[in-house]
Formats: structure tokens, sequence, C-alpha cells
RNA sequence: GGCGACGUGGCCAAGUGGCUAAGGCGAAGGUCUGCAAAACCUUUAUUCGCGGGUUCGAAUCCCGCCGUCGCCUCCA
């Protein structure tokens, strides 16, 4: 397959040697719950890690957790709990709620706290080297030794130097300079180290993490847009430099942002959406929909009729692997989707022309079912890749405020009803089931319902 | 200011030189029904922000203009 490398700004073949692909994607900071540009992200990188899979890759991917950093402290103060409950939280919430959006677990999950002696370990390489000093007790990567430094994010230092800023950091000797090792002020938690107590900076947790879980070169680097700069920029300049190496990760791979109303969501704007308040009003699959049916490199703006319209479109495809075949025919082929499903996801995880496929499969199968024909690889293709992207495509679950013998007896009623021609009694009892969250509906083998 | 993305039917969204411009939602008509609902079927852009140009041929390439957005500070 294609995928677009932001590294090289072009779609380049995949492949890795002996089919083993080692993927690092950028996990959150656990200072607060996931919102719905995580889940984004996160079914993205799902959907990719699936079709690796399914392409005969075997796939090692690994997600941290960001657990100590000064988010997390200033909500432990907030909240009266020590930075370790804060992020035992929210870590708990992830994977409550992605496991919801049946996002496939990575193989590990490392946290920054439990890397420190890894992470000290790549700081002291780093200032053996010379690529980084230690200044006022915290230790900082100085950009300007680094020569490749703005590669990924296409920025010139000198230019950037030249640019002004207002909270110049004084201990840093070019304040384009990062802090790999940040020492602790009074009060704050703290882990010992060559270079007095404090805690490590945002991005040297995952070069510590890549080499510790995943070796000196990586197949896939994945994460959001708004890490380019300069959280990945920065990754590559210490790993790189850390190792003597110039390919830490060979394929950069980043996915478009939420935006709500031509915004980006994010905390500083007050809008973001939380995704357990979103799994209560919608399905998994519909949000799983709402996402894949636009591309992964655009912005995805957030409107929640779009999420309400991918609910009704999720609702085709249920209907569609339900329908019976006439198995005295041959069954008609699947191969031309296929052929169109894979093409399509080949050519940079084209999810929504993929998508497209699985919609006309609906078709043909409901108008196979009409001419009485064998759709049954129809729908067996149908279920196949709809799995692949992640979708389960069962039945929603509902709230429940009525038992389902009481449901029964109410329909036997409304059916007495209709049958001595009383509609207007018959329709009361409709108006009152649908009330109660059931959905009636009658066919001339009966009555059905079902809960909505 | 620097780097980048985008502008396709009522809405969302594929397509990036050449068959009838995917797919979804919505809408209209139909089948079914006591009427509905649900479901399914059919229809729904001579046209791709605007103006030039290249070409036998452009939504797709080039130039200009207008508009929207992202990153450059913590962020998936």
């Amino acid at each position: 397959m294609k995928i677009y490398n932001s590294l090289t700004r072009k779609k380049e073949d995949f492949t890795a040697t002996n089919n083993s692909v080692n993927m690092y994607v950028c996990g959150v900071t656990t200072y607060d719950k996931p919102h719905i540009g995580h889940a984004m992200s996160y079914i993205i990188f799902d959907t990719f890690h699936r079709y690796l899979e399914y392409l005969g890759f075997t796939v090692n991917r690994v997600q941290n957790f960001t657990d100590i950093d000064d988010k997390i402290i200033d909500r432990a103060n907030k909240d009266s709990l020590d930075s370790n409950q804060v992020s035992e939280k929210n870590i708990k919430a992830y994977f409550d709620v992605m496991d919801k959006l049946n996002i496939k677990r990575a193989n590990h999950y490392p946290r920054a706290t439990n890397e420190i002696k890894e992470i000290i370990g790549i700081i002291s390489n780093l200032i053996e080297r010379e690529y980084a000093y230690e200044s006022g007790g915290s230790v900082y990567f100085s950009v300007k030794k680094f020569k490749d430094y703005g590669k990924l994010s296409h920025r010139n230092v000198d230019e950037m130097l030249e640019a002004t800023r207002f909270d110049v950091d004084e201990n840093k000797i070019n304040f384009a300079d990062f802090v790999l090792w940040k020492s602790a002020k009074p009060g704050e938690p703290f882990w010992d180290s060559p270079w007095g107590n404090g805690r490590p900076g945002w991005h040297i947790e995952c070069s510590a993490m890549v080499l510790h879980h995943l070796g000196e070169q990586i197949d896939i680097h994945g994460g959001g847009q708004d890490l380019v700069f300069p959280h990945h920029e920065n990754e590559i300049a210490q790993s790189e430099a850390a190792l003597g190496v110039n390919s830490f990760a060979r394929f950069w791979v980043h996915n478009g942002l939420v935006q709500m109303d031509g915004d980006k969501m994010s905390k500083s704007l007050g809008n973001v959406f939380d995704v357990e308040v979103a799994l209560k009003k919608y399905t998994s699959d519909a949000i799983r929909l709402w996402v894949l049916q636009s591309h992964y490199r655009k912005p995805l703006n957030l409107d929640e009729n779009h999420i309400i319209s991918s609910e009704k479109s999720i609702s085709r495809l249920r209907n569609a692997i339900d329908i019976e075949s006439n198995q005295d025919k041959q069954p008609i082929s699947s191969q031309t989707y296929i052929d169109k499903f894979i093409q399509s996801m080949n050519d940079d995880l084209g999810t929504p022309a993929a998508i497209a496929t699985l919609f006309d499969l609906a078709r043909a199968i409901f108008r196979g079912r009409d001419n009485k024909d064998n759709v049954i690889d129809l729908i067996k293709a149908l279920k196949k890749y709809s799995k692949l992207l992640g979708f389960d495509l069962k039945p929603s679950k509902k709230n429940i405020q009525i038992s389902e013998k009481d449901i029964e007896e109410l329909i036997d009623l409304r059916n007495d009803a209709r049958s001595n021609k009383l509609f207007e009694e018959s329709d009361r009892l409709r108006d009152k089931l649908q009330s109660l969250g059931v959905q009636i509906s009658d066919s001339p083998e009966g009555t059905t319902w079902e809960r909505i």
C-alpha cells in the first residue's frame, strides 16, 4: 500500500523487513478524560493497524501515556489528589472509552514514570555527546547542535531564532532549545537524577520508550498533526543525536484535527467534546463511520448532525447483513467489490472510498434479495470488510424502560383493537409504546418491535 | 511574517488529465400498511470558489484573485 509520509511530503510504498512492523503512536497526557479528537486519532490508527495486519504484516504497536507533566500537577492540586491518582483515573477513562469504540489495544502502554531510568540514560548520553547541557538543575537540548533540526516540520532553525518570544526561560542558551529534564519546584513530584530532583520533559519519554520497547529504528510513528512541531521534531532530534543515526522513524503518519465550527477543538478554547458523552448518545459504529467517511489527513468538523446522519447510515449496513439468501442459485460474486475496497485502502488508507464500496455491497444485497438471488458471498464480504474497518454492526443496545412481557401485552391489546378496526385505540397504544422507547412495525407475518 | 491545508449537489464527502463527477444524509415519487413507522426500490450536480492560460481534452496542470482553516505556545 501507499501511505503519505510527513517527512517527505509524498505518498510512498509501504514495505517492512520480514513483514514485521514496529509502530509507535503518541498517546495522551493523562490530565483529563479523552475527547472526541482523541477518538478520531485512535480510530484512525486502529484502522491502519488492522489493515496492515490484513495485508499480512505483523504489527507491534506501542502507545504511551504521559503520566507526569505540568497540567497533571495543576489538576492534582486543584482536585486535592496526587498526580498519580489523576493519571490513574484518566488512564482508566481512556481504556473505558477506547474499548467501547472497538479500538484494538496496543501491545504495550508504557508510562513516562516507569521509564525514568531509560530517560536519564538517554539524557546522559546526549550530554556526553554535547547535544545537551545542564543549566540551573534542568537539562536542555541544543537545537543548533543538531544539523537536521527542522526536517520533519520543514522549518529553518535560524529563522526560528530570529522570531521573538515572550516567555524566554533564562536557563536556555537559545530560546528554541527544549527541556529534557525539568528541575522540580518545592512541592512538586520529583525523581532523583544526576542533575538533581526533577521530572522528564515532554518529548524525551517517547524517544526513551521507542528505544526501550521497539528498538533503534521504527517503521511507523504516528500522531495528530498538532504534534508535528515541536513534539515530533524534537523526538527526531533527541533520538537521532543520541543514537548517531539519521532515520529514527521511516514513516511519519499524522491525522488531521477535529474542528468545531471551523475552530480547532482545544482546552484553551473551551470547546472540547467529551467522548463519554458522545457514546451515550451515539453508537460506536456511528462515531467510527463519521470519522472514517472523511479522509484521515483532512480536518474533521464536529457537527452532531453529521454523527446523527452516520447513525442512520450504519443501520443500512446492519440491515443488509441480515438478508436471507436463495441457496438454490449460484452465489453472486463479491470480487469486484473487494478489489475496489482494497484498491481504495491501498491508496493512503482511503477509507471514504472503501466505505462507499460497503454501501455498494449493501445495495447489491438488497437488489439480490428482491430478485431472489443468492447473496451469501456479498453478505460475507460486507461482514468481513466492515469488521476490517472496526465496525461490529451489532444492533445498538438501548435504554430499558419497559419489560418484554409488558411490551408483548400492549402489542396484543393493540392487535385486538386493530382486528376490530378500532384504529383510534390501536394508534393510542402505538403512541404509548413509542413514548416508552419501543418502535413497532406491522407486516404480513405479524407485528415486530425494537427498542429505539 | 514563515510553513501548510482546503473551497465539488440542500448538507457531509470521494475523485487530482479522458468511460455516464463515488458513497452517505436529506428531499421527491413508488412498494408495503387500516393509516403510519421501519425497510427496500427509483429519481435527485451538463457541473466542481472566481477569472485567465496550457491541452484534441481539466474539477483535476499553470498564473492571478477571493474566501476558510491549521501549525509556528500545551495539545490526538
